[in-house]
DNA sequence: GTGGTCTAGACCACC
DNA sequence: GTGGTCTAGACCACA
């Protein structure tokens, strides 16, 4: 279900937890599910251990899975955090060009434009 | 006119590249006009002469701005291009959060949000 | 395999990418196929690593590499784009005599002999 | 009749050099023609009088012209050395493309390809 | 004076 | 280890 674009060029760290979250976001994941280890998943991505780890962990200290020691990791309560961390980029997007003087309606446009196209 | 912030995050030559086109997008530079030179410019903001020809060498690059040899960097015929590579960013934050599962009406309902508690 | 000529005056970091290029179109690189680190090639060439990373910042914005954060630069699939980049200033130039008023036979003309000359 | 395009990358003094090449190996300017004297030239297309004389120098240099103390540049017997000169560019980017592996056929189907577009 | 190129050496995030 | 960014200072061609 994990999946990565090697050559995609954020961190691959972030793409593992952005689709753990689109997963628990979109019901594929659900509450108490056992996430692949470590181990298993790099090797099925072909990747460094620790780089899935590292995102682990990190998914860990938001709230949004946790591990147990020696039995895996798992989907914790989610409230939204997984949504929310999925949009934190578009998020931080909307405030930058808030900020450089683009107006809310300009950036509605921009989004109803883009989403017509598909 | 062109300004950076050293607490920001982004790289210091991306930060000139949107500072430039900011100010083209808001009329205050027009076609044809010079714009500090790379030295001039560096030692205003304090930076390195590499960082700012980087810049300016993006810019042109991407057809905003024109160089003369011996002459200086000038504003090309922008066409939009210039409001385009300002909101480059926000741009791929939405095709992001849409390829996430998001709808066009939540990401407005977020933009909404935040720009009222401004 | 990459090689400068440091009598040739053109830039280094175009030596480099044209003899990329020619690697390329030559099929000695392949698809996926892994450059020489930046460092690595410019101990190898006695540059400076930044020259080297000129370079291939510059294949890649061409789309005829493309990196990785932490593993290295790697030949993109190329549809021709490495010998195109290759033949790109024999292009302007052919361009720039026919502008200048020469026929297409004088050209070849020029060329036959010059390659009879070899 | 002599003219310049400041955004072209070529320095300007050879932009001037081609240009008056290319008039007289048109028939524009013949044998024994007077020149616009380099500060005529200069105001006309709004550059440094130093830019025009430089190129002038090297079009003395090279047979092409002429100059009569406090009299100006006059075209000198060309026997085709404008010509030449026009085609002095494409020249060496054959030999750059034949030193780079490329075949004459190859740059003689580019030739007509690029030719027929036209 | 200008931009374009290059060297030397540094720090960072990522893998 | 890798690439990405930045600084410091240099040389050159061009105008």
């Amino acid at each position: 279900m994990i999946s990565i674009d090697p050559t995609d060029k954020s961190p691959i760290f972030e793409q593992i937890c952005k689709s753990v979250c689109r997963d628990i976001a979109a019901g594929v994941l659900r509450e108490n599910d056992r996430l692949p280890s470590a181990r298993e998943l790099a090797k099925l991505l072909q990747l460094n251990p620790n780089t899935v780890a590292k995102a682990y962990s990190i998914l860990e200290r938001d709230g949004i899975i946790y591990s147990m020691q020696g039995k895996g990791c798992f989907v914790a309560r989610h409230e939204g955090k997984a949504y929310e961390k999925l949009t934190e980029n578009f998020r931080s997007a909307v405030r930058e060009a808030l900020d450089a003087g683009a107006s809310a309606d300009e950036l509605i446009e921009i989004i109803r434009e883009m989403s017509r196209d598909n």
